[in-house]
DNA sequence: TGTACATCAGTGAACGCGCGTTCACTGATGTAC
DNA sequence: TGTACATCAGTGAACGCGCGTTCACTGATGTAC
């Protein structure tokens, strides 16, 4: 705690900035819940005195929608990375399923904190809410199902009503597999590879022609 | 706000800790956390002042514990009610399934608390695990499986994985609905019925011998 | 039936604390001459 | 190359507030005689 800082030079504003978002989404995952981190919390960890923070930031709110955000956004990119390569709706339903699946495990509490509880940050009218890379990932999600449709791979379904049916699957196993393995349950740990297998296995095959 | 109270009788004193418990309960559910909940706002919902709630609990940790075990005491006995005159493994899975996302849908907002955030809630060495509510409902639905199994109805899958995977899809479709219809987001609301059926159907076909 | 008394549900004031935020400031950095 | 100066990242002290909890108490209720 409180490392020695150099202060930044003149152009260099934004390293402190950076270092205070790392520190907050850190201490949020930690606290799991913006309540329960304090700006002299993030101040402190960061090695700088509270005042320094409303340098960068109007307020604790619009620090945690600034935490928030880079985490969307890399999640957006994460899905887009993950069907680049991969052609043919089966195969790109099933890599979205994983890179969903993926995801959400690998940073489990991040995903957790931000996707879920959420409570507390709020994004009402920062802007529009089809921009939100969460909102962009369903799109994706409902595009690729649509196009098995129209390719005749898929059974005729509502694309819509389907998409939500698997983002719910997918989003329920991070969240049991988590709770899982990670957390005090009077249940054995679960084998992430088998359950997940299972469970795209399930989704894929009620939904083929 | 502060209604007008009369003191408990003698032997009433077990009335207003109902009453506590109801508006903490209420208060989390609409706060989202137990740390965006206040004492003081407890007493105060109630009609009393504050010291007079450390003569009903021990302090704030217990008080919400309380709120929570009565939650999952709740949810168990729904979804025992739910199998109590079904017969078959196959009938008695799906008025699982139905009788948890029912469960879930008809208490949203406490669902999401009390399943969900529980964060700061914590069950540590105040009972044994295995005695909680949900840790039991789990069992209903590993035993109705293996049960299934047994008996030539179900493909010879591993019973505790298929329940993780089960409890996982529906434990999302809850979450899932409830944020669609009820959040502020870019998409439509989803019919629930539909939606229910679809899912509970995919369940049910993947597990059949 | 009437009175003195024990019980105990709830009060009112106060404690020390950490919070988000503000303000006037300091002093190292880089620039202009 | 040396000095005076503007910039601006970060400081230190303070604000008012709501928090969880404690303490000594009050006064209506029900009981014993």
């Amino acid at each position: 705690m409180t490392p020695v800082r150099t202060r930044a030079a003149r152009g260099e504003g934004e390293r402190l900035r950076d270092e205070v978002l790392d520190a907050a989404e850190s201490l949020l995952v930690e606290a799991g819940s913006t309540l329960g981190v304090s700006m002299r919390q993030i101040a402190d960890s960061v090695g700088v005195t509270p005042p320094a923070l409303y340098r960068h930031f109007d307020d604790k709110e619009e620090l945690f929608y600034e935490v928030c955000l880079r985490r969307f956004g890399e999640f957006h990119e994460h899905m887009l990375a993950a069907v680049k390569d991969v052609d043919g709706p089966a195969d790109r339903l099933a890599a979205l399923g994983r890179a969903y699946v993926e995801y959400g495990l690998r940073h489990a509490r991040q995903y957790e904190v931000l996707f879920v509880d959420k409570t507390d940050i709020t994004f009402d009218g920062r802007q529009d809410l089809e921009d939100l890379p969460g909102a962009r990932a369903m799109q994706l999600l409902v595009d690729t199902i649509a196009d098995g449709i129209e390719q005749g791979v898929f059974r005729d379904v509502d694309p819509w009503l389907c998409a939500v049916d698997l983002w719910a699957q997918t989003h329920g196993l991070v969240l049991t597999i988590t709770t899982l393995n990670e957390g005090a349950t009077p249940f054995p740990p679960v084998d992430e590879q088998q359950l997940v297998d299972l469970s795209m296995k399930r989704a894929l095959h009620g939904l083929l022609a």
